[in-house]
DNA sequence: TTGATAGGCAAGTGATTGCTTGCCTATGAT
DNA sequence: ATCATAGGCAAGCAATCACTTGCCTATCAA
């Protein structure tokens, strides 16, 4: 699948999705149920599980998160590659990151 | 004025945008006409004045542009200080970005 | 096999967004 | 004074987005 640089963009462009990236950066291989409940207790966002399964499709469209399925279970992995190198085009000439 | 992380991030995620950016890294201090002639020559944009105005100002809400009045005259320049640890959040800890 | 759990699909809705249109003010050249 | 230039303000519109609702499949435990 081919990630467009708009695709990152447009999706750390959503509160809700860049809460659940911190989630998964601090307990990563999370399910969905999982990241719905602690979504709920640790940060009171009360979304349906099919808004957050759709941020997460956006979230792994944009290859920054992966999964790995497993029988019932679909485990989500924080994948921070394509933040690499992300802002370094407006940066000025010679400048390191 | 007060920027939120949330800004910058709404103003990365359109294309348009992340193009004026472009221009404004190549050709700093740009007016608004400027600026829509050469998105218009070089990029094929071809939205209008207002819209780019409507652009720049969600560019400068996020505290990537700054501006300065002379005259008639308002010339644009970027402010890469908000990309500064835009994205560390989300790095494993211990790493440098 | 029955029921519960984990997740998927798709249509519908309300809010936001990007953009246009029309008109206005301010500055500077003639 | 007149006119062109540079930009601003605000309403309207179509497309997109976040989210819900309702129903479905798949896996596993009892």
């Amino acid at each position: 699948m081919m990630v467009h640089m708009g695709d990152v963009f447009r999706a750390l462009a959503d509160p809700t999705r860049r809460t659940i990236l911190d989630e998964l950066a601090e307990r990563d291989g999370q399910t969905l149920f999982e990241i719905c409940s602690r979504l709920t207790m640790k940060y009171g966002i009360s979304s349906s599980r099919q808004a957050i399964s759709q941020h997460l499709d956006v979230l792994a469209d944009a290859g920054l998160v992966r999964t790995r399925r497993d029988g019932r279970f679909k485990f989500h992995y924080i994948d921070p590659a394509p933040l690499d190198r992300l802002t370094e085009r407006w940066r000025p000439k010679g400048e390191r990151q």
